[in-house]
DNA sequence: CGTTTTCCGGAAAACGTTTTCCGGAAAAGG
DNA sequence: CCTTTTCCGGAAAACGTTTTCCGGAAAACG
């Protein structure tokens, strides 16, 4: 490996001089020297040692993101909207999946913190939690950020859920739906919570009754949407006319079953989802859905990190605004 | 910051022993003092310091991946199989999305190597080219495996993408069509150039004349099979009855026009797509597709790069199998 | 009992930087 | 011409580890 010593031995300077010119500090260099500092730089192909610069000033230049499963099609959005920004201010990104497993995210925390990041953005219901229990002391704790709400004070990024699934059942009734039928997400979830509360509040704005019946228990995944559709009462003119289905990979679940059942969507059943996933605009009909911003909700949560990282104060909530997008599935 | 030193401090030794317990090093220390080691460490909450580590071993256990984009819904499922073997194997992953752009990838390339990262993954066609240019002499190059064919003698993980393709077309072919189109990736693309390969070779297994027209330029993204199919010649009977797209995206696009000008897929016109996303088997009708198996490419390639760092010898070339899907669109 | 092992622990160098401190020479000021 | 700056460069400490080398004490051996 070429270091600074073999550049200062071929400049006939000192490593202090080569530094210098390095990280064009304030302390003068004869430009002539300069000069040949830099050719023997360029001669040698030197380029520095990042560990040991890391080591010295105590700063790795790096940050985490723990994220359960970068397959979900939820996160990609996420991690080019964390990367781009870390890139931008110099950052460089490890990414751990982590798979909604304590275990695994403790263990990732751990890397990290060993890895000396200098901060670290975290994804995925639950996982803060997990992530603060004993792993950081309050003294020494590495900058946090979380997307996606929480119970720990850390800096946030989120969306209000409650309100877009309130929304979107106001849409639902607004088009003379009566009967609407939900699939949550698991019940350990915040934002599957959330979202239900969401629907609660849609339904009670018109003073309908709630039935217990039309709430389906689902785990985010396609087929816990596909089954719920077994399970509910009377589908179609004179039963549910409407389901609005917690995340989108449910709701295409819901639809195929639907189509599977001869019942047409939207005529005889409307479906409207949430996230909008890019898969969203591609089955047919278009899901209707709430969208998350989510390549914004990286970016954000690099920002505020980045903020937390020069000493800045932050917001400790942010809210993104979520948008209604209505395609042909309502 | 609590280092070694206070460890050693704490528990009355010097650091050298610590040291040799943290890495049960073969040189013997007394059970007792590495009792009172053990639990001054925990007192602590010392972990070590993988920067000051990685210098003085000249080993970061970590390892770089540049792609084009993680946005793509090609590449989550090769970053995952990465991530999970380099996950097992100890090795930190840094996530690079260059964008397919020269200049970000040498950029990148910099960054992994100043960060002393003991290997690289490439993927997204074109780009290992760059970063050999220059950034790589050959003595101290980073050990380096691409993911995808390219033209340097790096080791590389791949598909046949000759082969796959021919096998798409005969596949249309045994289907009784005889007119069919493809849509092609762009012209600097190796990948592109071997699927159009494929297909000639496909149509020529029949003799069948190659007519120009009935190739068009696509760039992979779903507009561009959007707009491929207007610069088809007559469609459907006494025409074009199969397309055979280059990619899903453009397959997706291309089934969407199709049904915009009241076509019915693959009644009139059979389609299929080449990747199998995860999108493939949402859209309707269901694309049929040559299924590539990303997860697994990315888990070889971290094996094959794994081999690589421990001296072993490795595959120069390894190639997966592809898979033909037929769902409903054909 | 003297000699050789074995067991255990410490001191110090090294990894590649940055930064602080110091000092000589030239330039500027009087 | 002497003093004070300014300009430029080097020496060395420090960052937190691992590892090599050394040495004392106890144990084993003859």
């Amino acid at each position: 490996m070429v270091t600074i010593k073999d550049v200062a031995r071929l400049a006939g300077v000192s490593i202090s001089t080569v530094s210098r010119v390095l990280n064009n500090n304030s302390h003068p260099v004869n430009s002539e020297t300069k000069e040949r500092i830099l050719s023997a730089i360029e001669e040698l192909g030197f380029y520095p040692n990042a560990i040991a610069r890391g080591l010295q000033a105590n700063k790795t230049k790096t940050i985490g993101l723990i994220l359960p499963d970068i397959g979900n099609p939820y996160y990609p959005g996420i991690v080019r909207g964390v990367e781009d920004v870390a890139h931008e201010l110099g950052y460089t990104l490890i990414l751990c999946n982590a798979d909604r497993s304590r275990e695994r995210t403790q263990e990732y925390v751990r890397v990290l913190r060993e890895n000396r990041v200098e901060g670290i953005i975290f994804t995925g219901g639950g996982i803060a939690q997990d992530a603060q229990q004993g792993n950081f002391s309050e003294k020494d704790a590495v900058a946090t950020v979380v997307i996606g709400k929480h119970w720990s004070n850390l800096p946030s990024v989120q969306v209000d859920n409650v309100k877009a699934a309130r929304e979107a059942c106001e849409h639902l009734l607004s088009f003379g739906h009566r009967q609407i039928a939900t699939v949550t997400g698991p019940e350990s979830s915040t934002t599957a919570r959330d979202r239900l509360e969401g629907y609660r509040q849609g339904l009670a704005t018109l003073g309908l009754t709630e039935h217990p019946e039309w709430i389906i228990l689902g785990d985010f995944e396609v087929d816990s949407g596909y089954r719920a559709v077994a399970q509910l009462p009377r589908l179609g003119r004179e039963g549910i006319t409407a389901i609005f289905a917690q995340n989108d990979l449910m709701a295409i679940g819901v639809i195929n079953a639907l189509q599977q059942r001869g019942m047409k969507v939207p005529d005889d059943v409307a479906v409207v989802g949430f996230d909008d996933i890019p898969l969203a605009s591609f089955v047919t009909p278009k899901l209707s859905t709430v969208a998350i911003p989510v390549y914004e909700l990286g970016m954000t949560a690099m920002k505020v990190l980045a903020k937390l990282l020069v000493g800045q104060e932050t917001e400790s909530v942010t809210i993104l605004e979520t948008k209604l997008e209505l395609r042909e599935s309502t």
